[in-house]
DNA sequence: TAAATTAACTTGTATATACAAGTAAAAAAT
DNA sequence: ATTTTTTACTTGTATATACAAGTTAATTTA
């Protein structure tokens, strides 16, 4: 018995290989600028360099500054002026609850703590999921947990997720608290979420709701189901969200 | 006593002036697609023409169809695969709620009915608004309306909107039953929602909301309050709306 | 001094071109 | 017949270029 080897060009794959990761200019530079305006480095209102500027500092034609400038406009980091500039959008990170980004980044990182309830676990799907479901999610199993997010030590947000058990060894050992799931994801998996659906709803606080997140019984709490694409085929991310919303509100752009 | 004219050259301000509503190429195409789309023209999971044909059946270059696809993509009308085409997404009407469009295109235009309850009045703005206001804003008054939207004859959301007086002349003559307000404002006035803000929360219905939406007191509901940019300047949408989400989510692509 | 014009920026629109990379079906090889 | 390869499509990335149009500040004009 042998094992018949596809007739390729070595040379070849290799150089695939190695493009394979390759990051196109205009993300590259849409990453740096996130970064820069993530971090503080442009606050909002400040003006961004301008297209020609990019052009000369990140050796680019303006066509590919664009194209990064107006994936950062899409996802409202910045607005465009024409005659004066990019400008930095008040609150891109607010974008959070009902955009790309995770619950985390959508109150700012302050004053959030996060506490696990249920450590992740591998469990079976549940029987009657929110969302349809494919074969290979349903083959793989599915990546449980729970997690309670306060706000200034208040209960606010009550986290349930799932994620499809593909491409993502050791998830189930790493630490959660205080870190945003989808960092991790990105940082360690390069998982990025490319969009999705939610379906919102509010709904009187259960028993379980309503002691998380020191609630009476009944009163109203805002319901979030959230199905996440990613760059990854096939793995999605949902999540069940429980959000009490009698002192803050949820904030979206867009 | 005389009018001072300024000197200016009248050819060129003709052109101007005819050139002023000018809509570009790309624009056009991405409003053709819209329709297309909207119009079931093309259903869900259709392939839209491949670029290079639009390229020959509208006249323009790549970059140019692809200016109109990406557009389309963004706000999710379609989705792109590499290697197989533009496909149509499965709900863009759905946006609605959360996104540009407003409520008449968030449920599909079909079981929807609106029921006036306060005609297009002019009136100063309330003392306390939900949003600051600029001083254009305030002096140019409000135009205010309460409208119910009934979906199979079940009352489902409570619209209370604000538009600042700008440039709207007869608005308030005219008939809103059964017609979006955002196309009433884009087919009139060419006003065209380019983004906005939000916030969501759940509240007990109170005595009014209850009895318009036949909820019980107190049972929760679901609270949006919009601001909406326009493509007009200093022009912004102002609504606060109420949801019963017992037999309906409020649906969301991001 | 005050208004108007000009100049020097900014982003917006559009063309023309080239090659990379993903997909699917036809064609060729086994 | 089955597998592999090729081919012909698709969208993705990138460059180079040009002019239009909005904004702002400096300059000129009255």
């Amino acid at each position: 018995m042998y094992i018949q080897v596809k007739n390729v060009n070595f040379t070849e794959e290799l150089k695939i290989m190695l493009n394979k990761n390759r990051i196109p200019q205009y993300k590259k530079l849409y990453q740096i600028l996130r970064k820069h305006v993530d971090e503080g480095i442009y606050r909002q209102g400040d003006l961004l360099p301008s297209e020609n500027e990019l052009c000369q500092l990140y050796g680019m034609t303006r066509p590919t500054v664009r194209q990064a400038l107006s994936a950062l406009a899409n996802e409202g980091y910045i607005r465009k002026h024409q005659g004066k500039g990019s400008i930095v959008t008040n609150m891109p990170r607010d974008i959070g609850i009902l955009s790309v980004s995770g619950t985390t980044s959508a109150v700012g990182d302050r004053n959030l703590r996060t506490k696990i309830i249920v450590k992740p676990v591998l469990i079976p799907w549940p029987q009657e999921f929110m969302f349809p479901l494919s074969d290979i999610e349903r083959e793989s199993g599915c990546i449980y947990m729970e997690r309670l997010r306060l706000l200034d030590d208040e209960p606010i947000f009550y986290d349930i997720s799932y994620i499809a058990n593909i491409n993502l060894p050791r998830i189930t050992a790493r630490k959660f608290e205080n870190r945003s799931l989808f960092k991790i994801l990105r940082d360690h998996y390069q998982v990025e979420i490319k969009g999705g659906e939610q379906r919102i709803k509010a709904i009187p606080a259960s028993a379980k709701i309503s002691r998380y997140l020191k609630l009476k019984r009944g009163s109203p709490v805002l319901h979030l189901e959230r199905k996440m694409e990613t760059n990854v085929n096939g793995l999605y991310l949902y999540s069940s969200i429980y959000c009490n919303t009698h002192k803050y509100s949820i904030f979206g752009r867009f």
